[in-house]
RNA sequence: GGCGUGGUAGCUCAGCCGGUAAGAGCGUCGGAUUCAUAACCCGGAGGUCGAGGGUUCAAGUCCCUCCCACGCUACCA
């Protein structure tokens, strides 16, 4: 192991709040190792900060009406204070929009300049000359060329969920002005990963110890290759490129944002007083670089950053990135513009955050996504926090304080069993701490539980309320045991439970939590007292919870029917414009699945004066089989489309319902009858 | 369609390189108990380890095919 520990989570990004989403995938199991190598008197920081550039932000300002700064003020501020009280032990919360962050960007940037290694390319982009600015893919709106909704963005169409680039759309307009933008060439720097492929795969074959799900991801992108990658954008949000030529331009959000992390470790160590600190955790070898993010983040944390690192030449690469998948809620898909999601903040306004840390921490999307539902937390509040620990921990103590007056009993001529009891501690110590070592987080927890499970069957099977009154002297050995484990659990569920385990300490008065080396069976000294007990988890209610669902349903079917709006009219046409059109009726005679599409069908149309093949993209609702004999209508003079090879003549009507349901417009006229 | 990851008791999941591992927690049923937040403790039931083939003396554990979920990726005239 080395000498110290960086951790870094993902930088939030800056326009939206904190859900129970991203507790999941990254800050919780970052904090959980963060707090736990800390206790074991390891030099480690956690680091981490607001991912505020890239075009997104600059929409949520444009929707509002205000600008960038005042979107990413409200949520770099919220998101670090939420943190806070859910108790993300950070030891730096940075920004990119910092001073700091752009002398670091720009240097590295240069570096790699310097070095030769980007490629500049000229590209064609849609220039909206009102504004004087390129428009990045999600400022052009137009009419989808595939459903026709006529509020599609240049990167993708929302209502049918094609992916598109700005120069599908038909009559795309700049969404700033609202003028017809024009094409304009620009030119960008590219990072060309292919260069570094052969240095990726070989580090990252070196990684006996990653996670499958990450190094499977890896291998993924570069066995497909690795092309070029632009790391500048024209945009006015951002770090600018420091050079003359690019002026206007600012670097591709990508690229700037895991330099946050670097730029938020020098901030920290000039908060200290020691400016040239960060170094030893950027650049020194005997530093082990450690990044939590979501699965979506693999690729940028695992390929494009370390490559920009290793070009640098003075950083360290990353120990491992325990990425985690997803997290579920009630069984599906969180989704904030749906509003299927818990905000961090409610649920702060309404429980503490402790128990929430356990709930979700036993659930962490380790291996596979996961499903937070609150009838399950609900339960591990319940039944594990206050029946397992909290009932183990209140009867020790209230034992103690009605029989022995709050004084701990002596250990004297102790049983076998409470030996072995006794020897659990350590035992239980030695096997979380390898969990945590190895990201096991929710093993962790569970064995960290284990040991109050111990102590439930060692109380019951001692019988002290029997041994009080035949044999004080076995009773005092009972309570003695299970105070020792009270107070080996006081610290062992730190990492977990901070607050909780501080109120612990102080009934066993005991002070700061005991560095994890010198977790023993004998952390409470005999006669020592200790306070009367107080109960530390109270139950959860039914009701409570049925109300936390309810809620969320209620959010989600408002929102429902809030978002559930009727595509508005596309401009009025002439009955020339209608008259051009023109629409058959056909007959399917044939169709076959394309193999290399999961969208696709090629279908042979009968239009009566020929045949014809047409490719829709409907294989998602239909099979072939159900389809053939189908009377349909087509439009019949489109020009012709080649995709996947193959090319399409026509296009055949379907009507779409609001779930995205696709539905033939059949007629019983012959084939080739015209349709109007 | 390609690639990646996963599909183990009602639920959430452990099971590394094939050989006493078919397991844990929750839930359920039964028993015991009263120090304790109707908690704790003990025991039982419950799985042909996604489906089908194959390799092997031996397969959740290796190979092939297929199905399902999630992610990345191409594709909706």
């Amino acid at each position: 192991m080395s000498k110290r520990i960086l951790v870094t989570s993902a930088l939030p990004y800056a326009n939206g709040p904190i859900h129970l989403g991203h507790l999941a995938g990254a800050y919780l199991p970052a904090d959980l190792y963060t707090r736990f190598q800390r206790l074991k008197g390891k030099d480690i920081i956690h680091i981490c900060g607001s991912d505020e550039h890239g075009v997104p932000i600059t929409i949520a300002a444009e929707k509002e009406g205000v600008t960038p700064w005042e979107i990413i003020e409200r949520y770099h501020t919220g998101n670090k204070k939420v943190f806070e009280r859910f108790g993300i032990d950070f030891d730096f919360y940075g920004r990119t929009s910092s001073e700091t962050h752009k002398k670091t960007s720009q240097e590295i940037f240069l570096k790699l300049h310097e070095q030769g290694v980007f490629t500049k390319k000229v590209q064609e982009q849609l220039y909206d000359e009102q504004a004087a600015m390129f428009l990045p893919d999600r400022y052009v709106k137009g009419t989808c060329p595939a459903c026709g909704h006529p509020e599609a963005f240049g990167d993708q169409c929302e209502k049918c969920g094609s992916s598109l680039s700005p120069t599908d759309l038909i009559d795309p307009v700049s969404a700033i002005t609202g003028n017809k933008p024009i094409i304009k060439e620009t030119e960008h720097w590219f990072i060309p990963l292919g260069d570094f492929q052969s240095r990726l795969t070989e580090w990252i074959e070196g990684k006996k110890d990653w996670k499958t799900n990450v190094i499977g991801q890896c291998k993924s992108w570069l066995d497909a290759g690795l092309g070029d990658r632009a790391v500048t954008r024209d945009l006015n949000w951002g770090v600018p490129v420091p050079l003359s030529e690019g002026e206007g331009k600012v670097l591709y959000v990508w690229f700037d944002a895991p330099i946050g992390y670097i730029s938020a470790t020098k901030e920290w160590a000039q908060e200290k007083g020691e400016p040239e600190l960060w170094k030893k955790y950027w650049q020194d070898k005997e530093t082990s670089l450690i990044h939590f993010i979501g699965k979506d983040n693999i690729v940028f944390h695992c390929i494009m950053f370390p490559a920009t690192l290793m070009q640098h030449g003075d950083y360290i690469l990353p120990e491992n990135v325990p990425a985690n998948e997803f997290l579920n809620l009630e069984g599906r898909k969180l989704s904030t513009s749906k509003g299927w999601a818990v905000w961090l903040d409610e649920y702060l306004d309404e429980f503490e955050p402790d128990l929430l840390r356990y709930a979700l921490g036993t659930i962490l999307p380790e291996s596979k996504d996961s499903d937070f539902s609150w009838k399950d937390f609900q339960a591990r509040v319940n039944s594990e926090l206050a029946d397992i620990l909290g009932n183990f921990i209140f009867r020790t103590i209230s034992f103690t304080d009605r029989f022995f007056d709050g004084t701990i009993p002596e250990l004297n001529n102790p049983s076998e069993l409470d030996l072995n009891t006794l020897n659990e501690i350590e035992a239980q110590k030695k096997k979380i701490e390898q969990s945590y070592q190895s990201f096991r987080f929710r093993e962790a927890i569970a064995e960290t539980m284990h040991l109050a499970r111990i102590g439930n069957r060692y109380f019951t099977e001692t019988e002290p309320w029997k041994t009080r009154k035949e044999n004080p002297q076995l009773c005092g050995n009972t309570l003695h045991v299970c105070l020792q484990i009270s107070a080996a659990l006081s610290s062992l569920f730190e990492p977990i439970l901070p607050n909780k385990m501080a109120q612990l300490r102080k009934q066993l008065g005991l002070n700061q939590p005991v560095q994890w080396d010198l977790i023993t069976s004998n952390l409470l000294k005999s006669g020592g007292n200790i306070l009367q007990g107080e109960i530390l988890f109270e139950k959860i209610e039914d009701e409570v919870v049925d109300n936390q669902i309810n809620k969320l349903k209620e959010r989600s079917d408002e929102l429902d029917t809030a978002t559930k709006v009727y595509q508005p009219l596309k401009k009025e046409i002439n009955f020339d414009d209608f008259a051009a059109l023109d629409i058959r009726a056909g007959k399917i005679l044939a169709a076959e699945k394309l193999k290399k599409s999961k969208k696709l069908l090629k279908i042979t149309v009968d239009l009566g004066f020929e045949t014809r093949t047409i490719l829709s993209g409907i294989a998602e609702f239909f099979s072939p089989d159900d389809i053939i004999g189908k009377s349909v209508c087509v439009v019949a003079n489109l020009a012709p489309k080649k995709m996947m090879g193959i090319e399409s003549n026509g296009m055949i009507l379907m009507g779409e319902d609001s779930s995205g349901k696709l539905h033939f417009l059949t007629t019983t006229a012959e084939p080739g009858s015209p349709i109007n």
